[in-house]
DNA sequence: AGAGCACCTTAAGAACACCTTAAGGCGGTC
DNA sequence: GACCGCCTTAAGGTGTTCTTAAGGTGCTCT
C-alpha cells in the first residue's frame, strides 16, 4: 500500500512516516500543498493523508484540484480545528474522512484501514436509478419521469441519501449527520420541513403518473424511508 | 440497555437522549457531576456516558468515586479537549474509553456497542424469516403471507423481539426492557394490550390460510412466546 | 366447588409525533 | 447596499398511538 502524506509539521511528519512504515505501508512525504499536488498527480497512490493547513496551498484547494482532475483515491484529511464547518468544507471538497488533531496512532490506522476497504469513489454509483427516479450525483440533480426536480441543496442531499438506501428506514439522527453534517444540533423540525418540501416536489412531478411508484413514508418514532415499487414485480 | 448520560450542555444532551432512544436504548440524563454520581450509585446502569467538564464536580472525580465504590459498569468519557493528557488522565481514573468532541453519532454508537460487547449491526439478521412471516428490520415492517401488517411502533418492536427468539418464552420483564426500555415501570397490562393488538393483526392476516403456522402463545406466569410450525411438527 | 389469580378484551382520554404554514434571519449576488 | 433565495424557527393543527381502567373469562389450587 502506497501512501502520500502531505504534512508540514516536521516532527509529526517524521513520526507518521516512521510509524506507518513499521506497519508495512510505503510512505511518501510532501511538505507543502503544491509539492503534494504535483506528487499526487504524478503517481497513483492508494490513499492520501492531507493536512488542512499547509504552506503555499491549503488542503481543501488541493483536494478540489485533485477531484477536478478525476483522481478518485481515498483522502483522509487531518484537521487541527475543532470546527465542524471546516470538516464539512473538506468533505464537500472531496475528502473521504477526517481526523481531528491530536489523534492517537491507533485511530489513524483504523481510519486508513476503513478507507482502503471502502470501494473507490468511482465505484459508488454516480447515477442512482429507482424506476422513474434518477439521481445524478455528479451533477447533483434529480429527475423524475424525465423532468428535472427543482430541489434546493438540502433537499437534494436528503433525496440522495434516501435513494442510496431505498426501502430502509433512516433515523432522524442519521439524516442529520449525513445531510447537515451534525448529528446533534439539528432539531427534528428542520428535517420535517425539508422532508415536506421534498415530498411536495416529488408528488407534484408524479401527478400525471398513473401510479405512485416512489414515495417517502414516515416511520413513526424513527425517521423516514424512501419506498420504491418496481413495476409489478414480486419478490 | 440502560444508559446514564451525564452532560451539562442542554442541546447536546437533548439530542443524545433522542438519538439513543431511536436506537433502542433507555437513557437517563443527569446534568451535573453530583446529580450524576447520585444516580449512578442508586441504579445499576449498563453503561455510563460522562462528559469531562461538568458543573459541581468534574467527570474525572466522578469516575474515581464510582470506581472507589466498586461500581464496575463500563464508562465512556466525552472530552471536549484536544489534549491527549486529559484522555489519559480519564482512562487512569477508570474510564474504559473516550470520545473526543465533536464526534459523529455513528462513532458514538460504535463505541457503545464495543463497550457493551454487542455484535455489530451487520451481524444481526436484517430480515428474519419464519415460514410465511417476514420481519424486515431495516424497513421496520412485517409481512405475513405477502401482506404488509399495519403495525404500530410498539407492536412492531414486540414482534421483532419475539421473532428473534422463536419458540422461546419471553418474560414480561424482558419484554418491558427491550420494547419499552424500562424493566420496572411498565405495568403488565400495557404489554397484554399490545400483545392483543398484535395477535389480532397476525390472526387477521392468517384467516385465509388453511393452517395457523405462526401464533403467539401465552406462557402462564411468565410471558409470551412466538411459536412457529415449520412443517407439520407437533409437540 | 369456590376463591383467587392471571390473562383477555374493550373503550376512551391524554400524550405524542408529525404535518403544514408563515415569517425572520442569514449569506450570497448584482 | 439592496435584493434574492435558502435555511431555520416557531406555532397551531391533526391524526395516531399509548396508557389506563374496568369488567369479563378461564385457569389453578386448595
Amino acid at each position: 500500500m502506497w501512501i502520500l502524506l502531505i504534512e508540514d509539521e516536521e516532527r509529526l511528519g517524521h513520526s507518521l512516516v516512521g510509524g506507518l512504515s513499521e506497519e508495512g505501508y510505503t510512505v511518501d512525504w510532501a511538505k507543502d500543498g503544491l509539492e503534494g499536488e504535483a506528487m499526487a498527480l504524478a503517481n497513483s497512490y492508494d490513499i492520501l493523508i492531507v493536512d488542512w493547513r499547509l504552506p503555499r496551498q491549503d488542503g481543501k484547494t488541493l483536494i478540489e484540484h485533485l477531484r477536478a482532475a478525476e483522481r478518485s483515491m481515498p483522502i483522509l484529511m487531518l484537521t487541527a480545528l475543532d470546527d465542524i464547518d471546516h470538516r464539512i468544507a473538506g468533505l464537500d471538497a472531496g475528502a473521504d474522512d477526517y481526523l481531528p488533531k491530536p489523534f492517537s496512532f491507533e485511530e489513524l490506522l483504523a481510519r486508513l484501514r476503513a478507507l482502503l476497504r471502502r470501494p473507490p469513489l468511482d465505484v459508488l454509483e454516480a447515477v442512482i436509478l429507482l424506476g422513474p427516479l434518477e439521481v445524478n450525483t455528479k451533477r447533483r440533480q434529480a429527475r423524475f419521469f424525465e423532468q428535472v426536480l427543482a430541489l434546493r441543496p438540502k433537499e437534494y442531499e436528503l433525496l440522495e441519501l434516501l435513494a442510496r438506501h431505498p426501502g430502509e428506514a433512516l433515523s432522524r439522527t442519521v439524516i442529520a449527520e449525513r445531510v447537515w453534517g451534525d448529528p446533534f444540533y439539528v432539531t427534528d423540525n428542520v428535517i420535517d420541513v425539508t422532508i415536506f418540501g421534498l415530498r411536495q416536489k416529488v408528488l407534484e412531478a408524479q401527478t400525471h403518473a398513473s401510479r405512485k411508484t416512489v414515495r417517502i413514508t414516515t416511520v413513526r418514532g424513527v425517521g423516514y424511508c424512501l419506498e420504491h415499487e418496481p413495476d409489478g414485480f414480486s419478490r
